[in-house]
DNA sequence: TTAGATGCAAAGATTTTGCAAGATC
DNA sequence: GATCTTGCAAAATCTTTGCATCTAA
């Protein structure tokens, strides 16, 4: 979790981001320097779309070609990880290098994202017996539920309910 | 897991959700029967591409808002499960009144499909510590690694190594 | 100066929707 | 016969790609 949280070496996720990706050939740019910085401030995932729009309202635009780009990029040195929350929307987030994961509860109501931690659930999932000859790289885990919001109002009369985003 | 295999009552899947469907008020027709037929045949998830492609080889071709209508009544009336395997399709499968699931894993080289199953992984995920307030109904879980075939080929010289999909 | 980065617009791909015709009950 | 289902085509979304321009190194 731990949003802008320095990473072992004591820099930014951002500074560790940046190295890593003139270390790979890349050069830097305005978009990348948006995008980078977009989620080294997010406490969680964030769409192409949503980092384009942030990156307008921090009068900083960015077009939406780019912001794909820079995320496939940063996604293919390992530097994001990309997650899919079943909604049709890719989504990114900020991977540090200490191999610190959260996983998401998404409420079937109103779309709220909430990361969380389990360790019991990460040392099953690592000890999970995937088939014969399977080598496991990684893991993707979304549950889904009612957030506490939603489920108070489903105990109110219809009419004093919040309607779902 | 089992294909076409009986509910607890001894019948099929596809005889329940006949019955659930009728019993939610809605008409059979020919769209709807070839897709419950591919869902229940199927030893796992299909995107409405493939439910479509296979309707046509079946010589009983059905239309593809016909198979993503279908779909979606099949799992608003939760008789499939929607599963997103991160690659921007959507898949559904024969979800058995039991309650029984399983999981999938995704080699990253091939993108060969294969489910499994892990009961303590389960238990966890029952016992997984959701944020304050969420009460959780269900949970995607996709493990991604290499398949047993495609470990070997990274062994052997690039020459050799055949052609990822 | 050279190769990569950026942005716009067009193209692709997946899913949804409008509407007329056909089936079911 | 009323209403639901189906299928075609158009629309809506999300993502990728082509290309000219700008810019970092």
């Amino acid at each position: 979790m731990s949003p802008s949280a320095p990473c072992p070496g004591g820099r930014s996720w951002a500074a560790h981001a940046g190295e890593t990706l003139s270390r790979a050939g890349h050069r830097s740019g305005a978009a990348r320097a948006v995008v980078v910085q977009m989620l080294d401030a997010s406490a969680c995932c964030l769409s192409a779309q949503e980092v384009v729009d942030r990156s307008r309202a921090a009068q900083h635009p960015i077009g939406v070609a780019s912001a794909y780009r820079v995320l496939e990029q940063l996604h293919s040195l390992h530097l994001v990880r990309r997650i899919d929350l079943g909604d049709g929307l890719a989504r990114y987030e900020a991977l540090s290098p200490d191999g610190e994961r959260h996983h998401h509860v998404v409420c079937v109501e109103c779309g709220r994202v909430v990361p969380f931690e389990d360790h019991r659930l990460e040392s099953a999932l690592s000890a999970a017996s995937a088939p014969p000859g399977f080598s496991l790289i990684e893991h993707d885990v979304v549950l889904r539920g009612r957030c506490a919001h939603c489920s108070r109002d489903l105990l109110l009369p219809p009419a004093q309910a919040v309607s779902p985003a």
